[in-house]
RNA sequence: CGAGGCGUGGCUCAGUUUGGUAGAGCGCUGCGUUCGGGACGCAGAGGUCGCAAGUUCGAAUCUUGUCGCCUCGACCA
């Protein structure tokens, strides 16, 4: 047990400082490094190579819905950044100027995107003129900076990467179902892909986008039972059309103003994915993100024959992303530092298996090891990294469940959300008094009105005033 | 922006109270022995002690200022 404790004394345990443990898996894992500018992380090949992981599935899925890629200047000048004025008042205190080119004060000081809706909008008035040119489906991958007072890697940092969906629609109609569509290509991505069940619903006013209609989301539960806002797709009607004059001819030669959608994820993903399946030992990426699937660790590796026999193994397990470690470590080393960087299946090959035709197969997730006949491995392993995606899946599921409580009078919901790390669903009457009244009380949140609405009392659990929606509350990271 | 903590080789820190010219462990480089849960030996490299002024014969250590980072709150993907 001694030993036990040494493997892992590197990073603290999440029961002892779920934040401490959090960080020391962001760089312990080879994640991130920290630069030299508050908030503005270094991310190193493993944490990039998730995101191009991630990249290159949602960029798939997005394509099949129809949308294109595009891509847009990182400069903003003020006066377009004013154009819409919940816009400007959402983002204002977060804004990175440029006020200097070369040696020269700029005569217009420029903003770096912190998002992209008004470029989009100033591209759009000139490019949409008949209803013929809609729909525009545009979407860019690209990073935006916002000057956050406080950061934390992924979750929160100045500039971070994402990719940003502007779309722009001859109906009201068309832009709504745009807007749930892509909130619901985010939660398949999100369950299917990285393992993360989400609560999809709509914000309420108070939480909802600056300049939109409305907003949807999908909510997701860290182990720490704090919630992440994972993914949000905005409907914004014709607000912005009307603030930017993005006017088209419908059939009948009569101008009209488009309606519009925005939808976006970023790296915060990987932020989740690290806070709903590591563990102590450190990261576990599920088998569809990995960037090594599985790792062989040879045994006696200059033993003739043994590195030999790993090489031969990697060749036959081509059709998974497999890597053979190689180096001079030790074997135990190379277990804790695998299991850090949370590849999903390590395959451990030594003298004693080539005698008998085996290898060991270890499971990241459970740490469940089995013997496998060489013959069987490909078909195993193929078998046991779906195995690993699957019930990924159903542990978060069950963890989520299990942190999802109900409160129906003001008492019980207050002690819930101070006593129990989750969500608690409860009544709630519409008013903003009460979002600002619980916040205040127990610094939670509304976090969505889930679409799947429940009726469990009749009254607001804060006011007592007739309820309208079943709200998820919590707190959020 | 409020509260707390911290700046000394790549990392974690000791040294600061009582000023005397910089240390440890890990990591790194080379060679050799090892290898089934973070191996070991030998030989090496690496530091303007965050920065700036001041006090002093002398400052990592004292004074003042300043910058940065981390954690927690208020605000946000």
């Amino acid at each position: 047990m001694a030993e036990e404790k040494k493997m892992v004394e590197q990073i603290t345990d999440m029961e002892v400082d779920f934040a401490q443990w959090y960080t020391d898996v962001c760089v312990r894992a080879g994640l991130i490094a920290y630069s030299s500018v508050k908030g503005c992380m270094i991310i190193k090949p493993l944490g990039y190579a998730i995101w191009e992981n991630i990249q290159a599935e949602l960029d798939r899925r997005f394509k099949a819905t129809g949308v294109e890629n595009v891509y847009m200047p990182m400069f903003i000048p003020e006066s377009l950044l004013q154009r819409e004025k919940d816009h400007v008042e959402g983002f204002a205190p977060e804004v990175a100027w440029v006020t200097r080119g070369g040696l020269e004060d700029l005569q217009e000081k420029l903003c770096v995107r912190p998002t992209s809706e008004t470029l989009f909008c100033d591209f759009y008035k000139d490019e949409i003129q008949s209803h013929r040119d809609l729909p525009k489906v545009y979407n860019q991958w690209c990073s935006v900076v916002r000057w956050e007072k406080t950061t934390r890697p992924f979750l929160r940092s100045r500039e971070f990467l994402w990719q940003e969906g502007h779309t722009a629609h001859a109906t009201e109609e068309e832009a709504e179902e745009r807007t749930i569509l892509m909130l619901n290509t985010y939660a398949s991505f999100l369950e299917e892909f990285l393992a993360i069940p989400v609560i999809k619903g709509q914000k309420t006013d108070k939480e909802k986008f600056a300049g939109a209609k409305a907003t949807y989301t999908v909510e997701a539960l860290m182990h720490d039972g704090k919630a992440l806002q994972s993914g949000t797709s905005h409907n914004f009607g014709d607000g912005f059309a009307r603030a930017f004059g993005i006017q088209y001819s419908d059939k009948d030669n009569k101008l009209q103003y488009v309606h519009q959608t925005s939808w976006g994820v970023t790296t915060r993903m990987i932020g989740a994915m690290i806070m709903v399946h590591g563990d102590n030992r450190g990261l576990v990426i599920p088998p569809a993100a990995a960037p090594t699937q599985v790792i062989i660790v040879p045994i006696q590796q200059r033993k003739e024959g043994v590195l030999a026999k790993a090489q031969e193994l990697a060749a036959a397990l081509s059709g998974f992303r497999v890597k053979v470690d190689d180096s001079d470590k030790s074997p135990g080393w190379k277990f804790n530092e695998c299991e850090m960087r949370g590849v999903p299946l390590r395959v451990e090959i030594g003298p004693r298996d080539i005698e008998a035709g085996t290898c060991v197969l270890v499971r990241r997730d459970t740490g469940e090891k089995k013997t496998v006949e060489l013959s069987a491995l490909v078909q195993t392993v193929g078998e046991e990294l779906a195995a690993m995606q699957r019930e990924m899946l159903e542990r978060a599921r069950k963890h989520l469940a299990a942190h999802t409580y109900e409160a129906t009078d003001y008492e019980t919901f207050k002690k819930t959300i101070e006593e129990k790390p989750g969500f608690v669903k409860a009544m709630w009457c519409g008013d903003q008094a009460c979002e600002d009244r619980i916040k205040a009380d127990v610094a939670a949140t509304s976090r969505c009105m889930p679409f799947e609405q429940e009726h469990i009392a009749d009254t607001c659990v804060c006011c007592g005033k007739p309820a309208k929606k079943l709200v998820y509350w919590g707190r959020a990271y």
